[in-house]
RNA sequence: GCUGGAAUCGUCUAGUGGCAAUGACAAGAGACUGUAAAUCUCUCGGCUUCGGCCUUCGUAGGUUCGAGUCCUACUUCCAGCA
């Protein structure tokens, strides 16, 4: 079972470790989004010292390349990647609600390769045995993510990833016995919640993932901020304490994260911070700008003041201005590296004030600044 | 000097009688939340009461209901020949 302690509590808000065999997770913590068992634009030296605790790759992308027998030989995703922290992996369960002509039965789900348009499959036991493969320390439960907001097929899709959760439970419990049997590394499953914005659903959900009885818990299917807060707070009153709760795919909006640790949630993933920094919306205390605007190009000052990353101590904003205006890559290096560190140093900064009961001070400092209200 | 050819929106470019005029780039702005995203969208002659109006395809004339497109002259550039 994975271990975590909670070192402190304040409401449904947490601080807490979890202990992985790559090491801790200071939580609340920001995971940084590996798809492809790389942060784009960033290599795993950068992602240390921007504060990085933790990263969370795909299995959908890593079974279509490299696949997953090959990252095993190379001694899992740690090894593989040099990353040599804790992972995690998504199930491949997200690409059900992104990818187009997906076809879902109860037996699992037909892809085709977005890269050569070949068939593929996945269900809950080939994710799980992709998951143990690429070696993650934590792995997400095959998931249906409804596309529709509909209740009924958010009702259907929450009842799916139900009846997922206990195949690939069992999927993982005969792997993680078949791997202590080998002396491997353990690995860690956790649960997803589903339910879109009901929050009878969500609740519902929570009571059947907890019951399940997994190392942790994913909260799935988020794809706005709005009635999130509330949500949480129904969802993670409900999942027993003494397990990690991860909210999948949300923390592009800084209020997320603070809406999210406040209420219970421990670690985050989002492709957003690097996403943006790629096309040149950058993080600043004072709210995202965007670097390539004019009126950039004479601003001699760093990119945000107060901030203690490699870009913002070596460079200035019209210096970035210039490297985004001619398309040199290492415009989308320092900007990763900034967006990258904004992120991570906010949830350190919301553990801190959590640990230190400042939190709803530095909350409302902060959002009052950052969105200008 | 002669003979061809060419001049179009910041740049390159489409256009061979109905055109404010094609495409790319540049420029300006916006979007992005478990990454089919180093991607995508919009604007890009001026004015507008959003119906239009005005000014534009080297310059000046001409033919025509109508000219970026045809004719004449001129200017500039390119190629070949002297």
């Amino acid at each position: 079972m994975l271990k975590f302690d909670v070192t402190k509590k304040s409401g449904l808000a947490r601080v807490g470790v979890i202990h992985t065999p790559h090491g801790d997770i200071h939580t609340p913590a920001f995971v940084g989004a590996a798809t492809r068992a790389t942060v784009k634009a960033l290599t795993m030296k950068e992602m240390n010292d921007l504060g990085s605790q933790a990263i969370l790759a795909n299995t959908y992308h890593l079974v279509l390349r490299p696949g997953t027998e090959l990252i095993k030989k190379a001694g899992g995703l740690a090894e593989f990647s040099s990353w040599h922290k804790p992972t995690f992996t998504d199930s491949g369960g997200f690409q059900i609600f992104s990818l187009p002509n997906v076809k879902i039965s109860e037996a699992g789900v037909k892809f085709k390769s977005h890269i050569d348009g070949a068939s593929l499959e996945l269900s809950p036991e080939t994710s799980m045995q992709a998951q143990w493969n690429i070696g993650a320390d934590i792995h997400m439960a095959f998931d249906h993510l409804a596309k529709s907001e509909n209740r009924h097929d958010m009702e259907k899709a929450m009842e799916r990833t139900h009846a997922w959760l206990k195949r690939c439970k069992k999927e993982h419990d005969r792997l993680a016995a078949a791997a202590k049997i080998n002396g491997e590394n353990e690995q860690y499953l956790y649960a997803v919640v589903q339910g879109g914005t009901f929050n009878d659903l969500r609740a519902e959900s929570a009571r059947f993932c907890a019951d399940v009885d997994p190392d942790g818990f994913g909260i799935g299917g988020v794809f706005t901020a709005d009635g999130m807060a509330e949500m949480l707070k129904t969802v993670n009153s409900i999942l027993p304490e003494n397990k990690p709760r991860h909210l999948l795919g949300m923390g592009e909006e800084p209020i997320d994260l603070f809406d999210g640790a406040e209420n219970g949630c421990d670690t985050f993933d989002c492709v957003g911070p690097t996403r943006m920094a790629r096309n040149g919306s950058l993080y600043t205390l004072d709210g995202r700008i965007n670097i390539k605007n004019a009126k950039f190009r004479e601003d001699f000052t760093p990119l945000m003041a107060d901030c203690d990353c490699e870009c913002c101590k070596n460079y200035t904003r019209a210096y970035l201005h210039h490297l985004f205006k001619t398309d040199e890559i290492t415009a989308k290096v320092l900007a990763s590296i900034h967006n990258e560190r904004f992120v991570v140093r906010t949830v350190d900064n919301i553990r801190a004030a959590i640990m230190n009961d400042t939190f709803f001070e530095y909350k409302k400092s902060f959002l009052t600044r950052y969105y200008h209200k």
